[in-house]
DNA sequence: GTCAATTACGTTCTCCGTAAGGATG
DNA sequence: CATCCTTACGGAGAACGTAATTGAC
């Protein structure tokens, strides 16, 4: 009557037994010999103090309280069966979900490809791209409603941060502009100019105020939330303005020029931010992965 | 990432670290050295191919996919604990059911103070009691209504059988009849006296019927359905009956004697049987025993 | 320096396979 | 007598414990 450490190749040599109604068959069943089989059903029936199954030399059946047990057996195999197929699903990213919040720029431009990349190498994992400000991004990331934030500056002490590239500025001006055909500019060479800026709650304006030489420069008196709201200034010959080079897609139109603003120092660093001292799940390490690896694929140009 | 095979204390190590969320203290609780307890979570790891655990020396915390696998586990472990807890039941007779077909005379006499002291063995084990005629009672052992039937004669061929007593018969005849006071009669004392029996379908009178000697006696055109009728033929003077010994309790009435009848060939086994190759649940088993010894514990008294 | 998890290594013990034994039709 | 389950016995490997090691605070 001695306990066993039950297992579930003696939850699977039951139910086989328990079907078969066979002891030769089932042990084949579960590729043991006639005889390890025998015993493995002698030591549990032993464990419990009860006969499982009533066998003469030509006839095996259930007990009426093995066929109880069949009931849970058979249902209790199917369960965890299941729980260690998720498990693994969930492990080799073959299941499962990934949330990520990333800046509007970082979501617009560079997310896209990415996620597509990601389809093809896990189809059964859900992505779920919140596309929200530095701040709001945030504070989905401590509340654990994202796994990764995607964001530019602000106070990240709290979490846990990699730098995955650094994005330059770049000057957007009318085409008709003296500037607009230029390899590059530097701030020096925008004395004079009128800049328009994005309003203070942005993290570009944030940003960009932290550099004194662009406090240097004449700053219009015009202030707007949006990008697009922004080309339409400069494109009606309002000022100029700059900008993160993420962002340069609201400014592709007739009329505008970007010039590449040669000021290594004002070059913003985008930041992956992942809660401290939480795990990543699976999914959330392979998406990791390959965001540090696709920065080097996005190469906007002019 | 060799499968291991999953046993039940790999399940509980798993659930104990996921809440102690310490090694040393879950490997106490598993009544493990921490050594043989760290190897184990390893080897679950391993198996997996997945980390189920984020652990520094000073901290321990499950990851992503081991908070998924916790509440699986947590589940199917107390299934499997509730599985195992229940069969042990069943095979002690700690919980079950037992059900069982009794002839009325059988059921009114002997079940009583044997189900009383079944009671008092297994109190959380139902006995349901089917007061029924033998074929009746035998139909229902056939279609597995019941795990025994207590019966008398017919045919039994397609049963396990055994003899649980043989039940002597009786004179009943009134108190002032001249055999009244005999300590007992045989057969060949009963010539010339008028006896009323059972109607064709009872098991009493197919007995009887098989008897030559009975056949002799003079039998009154009076056929009646009940015993308790009999009873009142009997006592207003217009035969004498035969019955068996557990039906005398009918009979204890003013006006009425019953005498021994000392013809052992007469005797009429009672009979338990049993579904052929079927084998008995532990509370019939059980209860089996109990009916077994209880004859012995039966004499009923004139 | 202390506490806690991991690694190393020798040992124990469970479990399996081969082979002989026994029961049943 | 053939089939099928059980028992006997020896061996391989898994799992455990002691003890040394590594790592974090």
């Amino acid at each position: 009557m001695k306990s066993i450490n039950w297992s579930a190749s003696d939850l699977e040599a039951f139910s086989a037994l328990a079907q078969t109604r066979h002891f030769t068959r089932a042990a084949e069943r579960c590729h043991l010999s006639q005889s390890a089989f025998s015993q493995k059903i002698r030591r549990m029936e032993d464990s419990l103090g009860a006969r499982l199954f009533e066998r003469s030399t030509r006839q095996v059946s259930l007990t009426p309280e093995g066929e109880v047990f069949a009931e849970d057996v058979l249902r209790i195999e199917g369960e965890l069966r299941q729980a260690l197929a998720q498990l693994r699903d969930l492990a080799q990213c073959r299941t499962g979900r990934v949330a990520v919040a990333a800046l509007p720029s970082v979501a617009a431009v560079w997310m896209p490809a990415l996620i597509a990349r990601w389809r093809a190498l896990h189809p059964q994992v859900t992505v779920t791209l919140h596309d929200t400000l530095a701040h709001a991004g945030l504070a989905l990331l401590r509340e654990g409603r994202v796994d990764l934030a995607i964001t530019a500056g602000g106070d990240l002490r709290e979490f846990d941060t990699e730098v995955l590239m650094t994005e330059p500025y770049w000057l957007v001006c009318r085409a008709d502009h003296p500037l607009a055909a230029r390899e590059a500019v530097t701030l020096a060479g925008l004395v004079g100019e009128e800049v328009i800026h994005l309003s203070r709650g942005s993290s570009v304006r944030q940003h960009l105020e932290h550099v004194p030489q662009v406090q240097g420069l004449r700053a219009s008196p015009l202030e707007v939330e949006h990008l697009a709201t922004l080309a339409a200034l400069v494109a009606q010959g309002l000022g100029v303005t700059l900008v993160p080079e993420l962002t340069l897609f609201h400014f592709r139109q007739a009329g505008l020029a970007a010039v590449p603003l040669d000021e290594p120092s004002l070059a913003r660093p985008i930041v992956l931010a992942r809660r401290k001292g939480r795990a990543l799940s699976a999914a959330a390490q392979a998406f990791q992965a390959l965001l540090r690896e696709a920065p080097l694929a996005v190469r906007p140009v002019r």
